[in-house]
Parts: C-alpha cells; sequence; structure tokens
DNA sequence: GTCTATAGAAGGATAGAC
DNA sequence: GTCTATCCTTCTATAGAC
C-alpha cells in the first residue's frame, strides 16, 4: 500500500518532470502528464492539489539538481586549470543526459523570478570568490582574473558550457546544414572550452 | 482610413509583440493584447484572424532582426580583430534595447523547430566559412581556427554575447548578492568579450 | 473598421462512488 | 487510493449591430 503509494507518487513525479521540460509550465497541461503516468487526472490533484504546486515541486529539484554541478568545485583539491577540466566534463556530461534542462530553468526563472531566490539563497556565493582567493592565491598571479572580472569570467565559464544545449534546435540545425554532428560536437567541447578559457586568462610573458 | 488602418494594424502588432516576448506564445492572452493596444478583442481576429498567424508574424520579424546583427560582419573590409569587437558592440548594444529577445527566440524555437528552417533558410550559412577563409587567409595563420573547430569558435562567439541576457534573471540575481551592476557588467563586456577570445586564439608563438 | 455579445472548446479542479 | 462524471472558469473565435 505505502509501498504503492510511493510508487503512484514518484511515477507523477516524474511524468510531470517530463511534460513540464518539454512543454514548460504554461504548455503543460494536466491531462498530459496524466496520460503519461497511465492515471486519472483527478489522482494528479490527490498528491499534489494544484498544477502549480506540482510544478514547484518539479522545478525546485531540477534546479538543484543543476546548481549542485558548481559545488563540487570549490571542494575539490585541484589546480584552477584542473578545477575547469573537471567542470566543463561535470557539467557537460550531465546536461548530455539532461539537454532541455538549461533552457527550461532559464525560462522558468524568466517567467517567475521570485523562484530564484530560493535557489540562490542555498549557495554561499560569497565563498565562491574566497575559495578562489584562498586556494589560488599563487596561480591567480598568471591569470588575467582579478575581483573586477570576476563576474565575465564566471559568466564566460558557465555559457560556454549551458549555451549550446540551450541554444541546441538552433545549433544543431545550422550545423546539419554545414556536415558537421552536434553529438560529437558536444563531446569535442568538454576539452575545446578549458583549452580555450586556460589560453585566454594566461598573460603573455 | 488606410491611414487609421496602418496605425491600428501597427498597434496591435506592437503589443502583440510586447505581450508575446514577455509570455511567450503560450503564456500571452489575446485578451492582454487587446488591452495594451487599447482596443477590443474581435478586432485582433479582424486584422490577423488566429492568435497563431499573429504570433507567427510577430516571432518571424523579431526572428529577422536578431539574425541580420550577424550579417554585416562579411561584408564589412575590416580585420578579424575588428570584426569581432564591432559584432559584440553591434549585438550587445542592440540586446541592450530588446533584453528579453534572446531567451524568447531560443524558447520558440525549441517550442516549434519547424519555424528555424525558414529563418536558417535565408542565411547563406556555407559563405560563412568560405568569406572567413578568403577575407582572412593570411591572419587565420596566427590564429587556432581550423575548418574542423569552426563550430566551437562560432558557438562561443554567439554564446559570449547572447548567454548573459538570456541568463538574465539569474545573473542579475548573484550579481546583486555580490555588489556588482548587471548593467555595468553588459556594458564591460563589449570589450571583455572581444578580448578574451583574440587572446585564446592567438597562437602563442 | 470597430464594438458588444456570445458561442464553443479546453483545461483545472472537485464530488462522490467504489 | 483510484476512478467516472461534472462543475466552473478561462480563452479563442465568430456573429451581428453600428
Amino acid at each position: 500500500m505505502t509501498e504503492n503509494d510511493k510508487l503512484t507518487e514518484e511515477k507523477i513525479f516524474e511524468s510531470a518532470t517530463e511534460v513540464f521540460i518539454e512543454k514548460g509550465m504554461d504548455g503543460a497541461r494536466m491531462q498530459d502528464i496524466a496520460d503519461h503516468a497511465g492515471i486519472n487526472k483527478a489522482l494528479l490533484h490527490y498528491y499534489y492539489r494544484t498544477k502549480d504546486r506540482l510544478f514547484n515541486a518539479v522545478f525546485e529539484k531540477i534546479a538543484g539538481q543543476m546548481f549542485k554541478k558548481f559545488a563540487p568545485i570549490f571542494d575539490e583539491n585541484l589546480s584552477l586549470e584542473e578545477k575547469l577540466r573537471f567542470f566543463f566534463r561535470e557539467h557537460i556530461t550531465f546536461m548530455q543526459k539532461n539537454p532541455k534542462l538549461p533552457l527550461f530553468i532559464l525560462n522558468e526563472f524568466h517567467r517567475n523570478p521570485g523562484r530564484i531566490r530560493k535557489v540562490v539563497q542555498k549557495i554561499d556565493i560569497n565563498k565562491l570568490w574566497t575559495v578562489l582567493e584562498a586556494q589560488h592565491k599563487e596561480e591567480l598571479k598568471n591569470y588575467n582574473i582579478t575581483r573586477e572580472t570576476i563576474p565575465q569570467f564566471m559568466t564566460t565559464v558557465a555559457g560556454m558550457s549551458v549555451f549550446p544545449f540551450a541554444a541546441r534546435p538552433v545549433i544543431a540545425s545550422i550545423m546539419e546544414k554545414m556536415g558537421y554532428d552536434f553529438d560529437q560536437y558536444i563531446e569535442e567541447r568538454k576539452e575545446y572550452a578549458p583549452d580555450f578559457i586556460i589560453n585566454a586568462l594566461k598573460k603573455q610573458v
């Protein structure tokens, strides 16, 4: 019974996740989710009361997953270069398995900016710069990274990883026309991105 | 009369543009658009028959504007470095005036991949590499750009320009918490991005 | 060309039986 | 806990008067 409940609830949650990611909050239909889960519409309301609550449950989990991928960077005992390589490998691999998450998250953040606080609050952002400064004091001398350009640097890193997936439909379409393969392009990006960034940051001697 | 018609039609079109960009196709309501234009709902249908047609009209114009910004690059008689600087200055300035376009476009492309063909077809993509190769044959010898890495290079350029706007809600929220100003960050990016890329591409001698 | 009124369909939510 | 049936609101779209 309780075993069965869990199964139904999870089935609903998983179906909702898929449908919401594909169609977004506004485009998703409760009927779609019910069909997808192989159950009745009324059951959705039994477990989650409203569409809004169901969506929130889904969104918080997903957004959490996405941002967690940024965290280990600060705990690993690696050099700056190794951290960059580690990040792109892990983050891009995660998105290969969940290619539609980036656009979904960016989109729903835009639709409902209130959601951002919840997620951002959980991350100790100030730790970011502190750790960078403390753990890599010596290394930073060789790179063009300063307190002033941290936002530029961080968004460049994030963008090089996320943008190809957020813009996948366009990029894949253009590449197809030019004879490139999107999946291979993504695979290569795990190396290209950190190489590119490290090159850009190195101070010319 | 004909003068007035034009005005009404344009007013509808502009209102629709604003509402669609803000809420997306699924989230937008014909009533919102009518209210925004200060007219009656029925008039929308008189001019555009259906919500779908109205949306398509809006989308095609907007997507066109966005991609046009990439075109002049190939006609200008500039060095590769100058083209990069030119692109980031123009493209980012355009998005400063239309900060919500990028996410809107990426999103609707994802929802309706069929739209992509229409836009992509208009661009002579093969010309891209041909021009690059022809106009900058000598310069390319000094850069890490090959036929194989063109996709990596192009998407990196596009991403450095577009991503900050697509992810604006998150980025702005994080920056606020850290004491940075988003608008200033964007302004600085017009210089930072081309500097960064040129540095990354230069072959170490 | 512009309005009011309304048809008609769709979707979220609930009542009630099992 | 799960289903069927149904309510009620919302939204697109049209009919018809001015």
